[in-house]
RNA sequence: CGGGGUGUGGCGCAGUCCGGUUAGCGUGCUUGACUGGGGGUCAAGAGGUCGGGAGUUCGAAUCUCCCCACUCCGACCA
């Protein structure tokens, strides 16, 4: 058990906090609400990015850069957008600092304000419409698949590190289409992309579906997202794929002469995740022990830590690690052989554990005589003494089963923590006093969504794709529905 | 923006109400010895503009006034 570190069960938002910083993943810098992201919690965001980045190109994406700063104007193009954005934007007036004239530091030089104010990116629609309308002229010039890698800023009130923070990483795809159908199947695409890597890589089971009007992202014409269950019982969206319409094409007023030499708008796209996602990750499956990361995320995947007391037995130790190591990295298996003589190894089983590494190794004397070496998962912090033979074979096999268990543990606490009512007290009772994913009736109006919010704080996190038709009533007005959503409380 | 709270060695805190020797404690750091299969023990050290400014006083971390920063709860959000 890690030293002075809450349980789940004392604070859950204190544990999710203190976890963060004692992993060593991030932390808060100077500027309020904006993080420090640390190399190890960096590690995690570069293999979720590198397994994405494939994904994209292996769906004919390609990536671009865009810049950071947006002229003013562009945002009051496209009314909904620039309604949603704009309570959070940070703005850029002048370009030049000077000496304060009374000798202490530097004051903004009133002289050099800019003719127009320029918006650091909350999202890069508006300057990336603005691009393609020089880019796009015939259909031959369309699709446009283009991602981008970068950072935005979104002012917010309230931050928590990688949940919310007034910057973020992330990336951001912006297509452009011939027709309506394309652009939808588009969006449908990478819905299917981010569940995959959620599912497969993150061992998150997440909910694939809509958004009501309400939590519809501003400018979109239908937002798709995955949605997934917390363990604290809240939800988290993980996701989201925008189809645009033609919204932003009209806005910014990109057209395109058709086969049928017929001038149309063109259909849009956008699909982002972020470094929220490394939030989702320590939320789903980590415990009161600390961290716990799926395998296929795990910047450190296996570490081995030898147990000796003199220098010649570290000798004898280290050379039957190091040929664990390569025998391991030969399978495509990232290892750290902590050999540090200034850590004991108390110490580093406690840190590595701490640090969710899936797996660790353990060589001492006694291992060096049987032929053996100690395993133990962090997962289900199972150990056991194994023949050192084969051990390769084992490990990797180890490693598939840890990634499974994840996902399994984390499937079957969500389908325990999915409630389906019929009642308003039912309803009341289970967001109250249980958390999670609760199916329901609504009678797809925003005043009725607005209501339950109110009452209530849960909001429709999503209309699922799967959703079966079902005859039913509005939990809270009881007029018809043929289906039910999904609410929750949301991070 | 509304309402609370906190600023004291790297980090976490006590001391402040009721002013008074050399500002403590935990942890971390350095050195050494013993240790080493789950965060070891002992010893010796280093490290402080008590958030900033002004005032009251023989004397201020402590009292008064002003300012600053951070943080928590609410409205907003990936």
């Amino acid at each position: 058990m890690a030293k002075d570190f809450p349980t789940r069960a004392e604070s859950y938002a204190q544990w999710y906090n203190d976890l963060v910083i004692k992993a060593d993943l991030a932390e808060n810098s100077a500027v309020r609400g904006s993080m420090v992201i640390k190399p190890y919690g960096y590690a995690i965001w570069e293999k979720m990015q590198a397994a994405l980045d494939k994904m994209f190109k292996d769906t004919g994406h390609v990536n671009a850069y865009f810049p950071l700063f947006i002229p003013k104007s562009f945002f009051s193009k496209e009314a909904s957008h620039v309604e949603g954005f704009a309570k959070e934007c940070a703005v850029v007036t002048h370009y030049r600092l000077k000496n304060s004239p009374d000798g202490k530091g530097v004051v903004v030089d009133e002289d050099a304000k800019l003719e127009e104010e320029l918006i650091v990116r909350p999202t890069s629609e508006t300057i990336i419409w603005d691009t393609y309308k020089r880019w796009v002229q015939s259909y031959r010039d369309l699709p446009l698949l283009i991602n981008q890698w970068a950072n935005v800023v979104r002012w917010e009130m309230r931050t928590r590190l990688f949940l919310r923070t007034s910057e973020f990483l992330w990336q951001e795809g912006h297509t452009a289409h011939a027709t309506k159908k394309e652009a939808v199947a588009e969006t449908e695409t990478i819905l299917d992309v981010y569940s995959d890597f959620a599912e497969k890589w993150m061992a998150l089971p997440v909910l694939k579906g809509t958004k009501s009007p309400n939590e519809r992202f501003a400018g979109a014409v239908e937002t798709y997202c995955i949605e997934a269950l917390m363990q604290d019982g809240k939800a988290l969206q993980a996701g989201t794929s925008h189809f645009l319409g033609q919204n932003f094409a009209k806005a910014f007023d990109v057209k395109f002469l058709s086969k049928e030499n017929k001038l149309e708008y063109v259909w849009a796209t956008s699909w982002g995740v972020s470094t929220r996602l490394i939030g989702a990750l320590i939320m789903s499956h980590s415990d009161d022990n600390g961290l716990v990361l799926p395998p296929m995320l795990a910047p450190i995947q296996v570490v081995i830590i030898p147990i000796y007391r003199k220098g010649e037995q570290l000798e004898e130790i280290s050379e039957v690690a190091l040929k664990v190591k390569k025998g391991l990295e030969a399978k495509g298996i990232s290892v750290k052989f902590d050999d540090r003589d200034t850590y004991k190894p108390g110490w580093k089983f406690s840190e590595y554990e701490f640090k969710g590494v899936p797996v660790r190794l353990a060589i001492g004397p006694r291992d060096l005589e049987n032929g053996t070496i100690e395993v133990a998962r962090r997962d289900t912090l199972e150990k056991e003494i194994l023949q050192i033979a084969d051990i390769e074979n084992k490990i990797e096999n180890l490693l598939i089963q840890i990634q499974d268990n994840l996902y399994k543990k984390a499937l079957a606490f969500r389908e325990d923590n999915t409630y389906s009512v019929d009642t308003w007290d039912e309803f009341k009772d289970v967001i109250e006093n249980k958390g999670g994913f609760v199916l329901a009736h609504w009678d797809g109006t925003s005043e009725t969504e607005e209501k339950i919010k109110e009452e209530t704080k849960a909001t429709i996190r999503t209309i699922p794709l799967n959703a079966k038709n079902e005859d039913g009533k509005c939990v809270y007005s009881g007029k018809s529905s043929n289906r039910r959503v999904v609410f929750a409380k949301a991070y």
